[in-house]
DNA sequence: AAAAGTTTGGATAGATCTCTCCAGAACCAT
DNA sequence: ATGGTTCTGGAGAGATCTATCCAAACTTTT
């Protein structure tokens, strides 16, 4: 089914959800139609649809599923070996730097598709929801490697911890979307460390 | 300028915001038209402007400002006391009962209207942010009281604390909202509790 | 009761948006 | 090369949406 476009069709439509995901990234998904997507990507009206059958909400779909893969890509590589203190340090810093340079507007790739999406599209709101269990998986991961190295208290309920923190962090973006300010951010993200800290078996902090 | 309307007039204007509220928050801002609303209040199309000269970004502003009340509305009374380690458990119920019964759909009422409208509408954002601003305030407010009552670590900064609170809170509602699980929410709120009991003096938790 | 102001209903303009359809151009395999 | 497939361009139907405008009905005030 993905073989279904020959590269250079397959180049059409990637640029085409790229440029649907930038739009709606910074100006909202309300703001968003065909006609600016094809705009910016010097298509045809014919192609957009020739590409996506399904029409928009098919664009929209194949939007979350590439911002869920940009959210993750924004904490690379940190997010792959979160397994010490000092790695969720560097973790926290890669975010903010990240964010900082896009002006702390727009808020999470994915999380801000949330709101805008899961009342009129369950299945956007299921990928969405899949997005970030692949997310938390991350931190689960990390939290069970300190674990395994001793740095994390036997006791602690990891995949709760991991869904903590990623409220934590969708929070803060939302709080960072509101005020545009890239405080909202770091708090949330300090608080996170906490989590961490107060989890973890030397608790020198 | 509140007192532009007649009894009657103002009577009609609330109608229209609480319709254009409720809609929203059951479908999504980009589904709900302004035609949608006026069928729901069986109200004309004349009134609709009449009462909303900015048109359909007034409404929107409205519905902000309202939902930023209905909020607080939903923690109240527990919000206004937030001052000891069983007040904030009782809030945590409240917050769950109020969205379990809500079919844990939507998320924040005053939250899902940050990634809808912040990036069109910056005077929009500007009421979202000040919203947030109250709410944060109530938890330190809360946090505040606990600390005078001894039962707060006094070193403890309160208005990162809340501001974390917020972040976990929002969090919560956007995890709940993607997976319609009340599950996501609830998770947010024990970290929730377990940041205060962590800040809190007797540390027999 | 008359006048002034407010509220209500609805027609309609004007723009916008999604989507269908068709035909020509480019590409690829045999 | 030639036949089949994919890609591209654009016209246009059909629906929807915001917003304006005007006049009638109702309220309030004098």
């Amino acid at each position: 089914m993905a073989e279904r476009w020959t590269a250079k069709g397959a180049a059409t439509r990637s640029r085409i959800i790229d440029a649907a995901a930038a739009l709606i990234y910074e100006r909202g998904l309300a703001s968003v139609g065909i006609n600016d997507v094809r705009e910016a990507t010097s298509t045809s009206h014919g192609q957009v649809f020739h590409y996506f059958p399904g029409g928009r909400a098919e664009i929209l779909r194949a939007v979350v599923e590439r911002q869920a893969r940009q959210a993750l890509d924004d904490q690379r590589p940190e997010l792959d070996a979160l397994d010490s203190r000092e790695s969720w340090q560097a973790w926290r810093s890669r975010l903010l730097a990240v964010h900082s340079a896009r002006g702390a507007a727009g808020g999470c790739p994915l999380g801000s598709l949330a709101a805008q999406m899961a009342e009129s599209d369950p299945e956007a709101a299921r990928l969405i929801d899949a997005g970030f269990d692949v997310w938390a998986a991350h931190f689960e991961r990390g939290l069970e490697a300190m674990r395994a190295n001793g740095d994390l208290e036997p006791a602690t309920d990891v995949p709760a911890l991991a869904r903590a923190i990623l409220a934590l962090v969708q929070g803060g973006f939302v709080l960072m979307q509101a005020s545009r300010s890239i405080e909202r951010l770091s708090q949330a993200l300090d608080a996170v460390l906490l989590l961490v800290r107060e989890n973890a078996t030397d608790d020198q902090g």
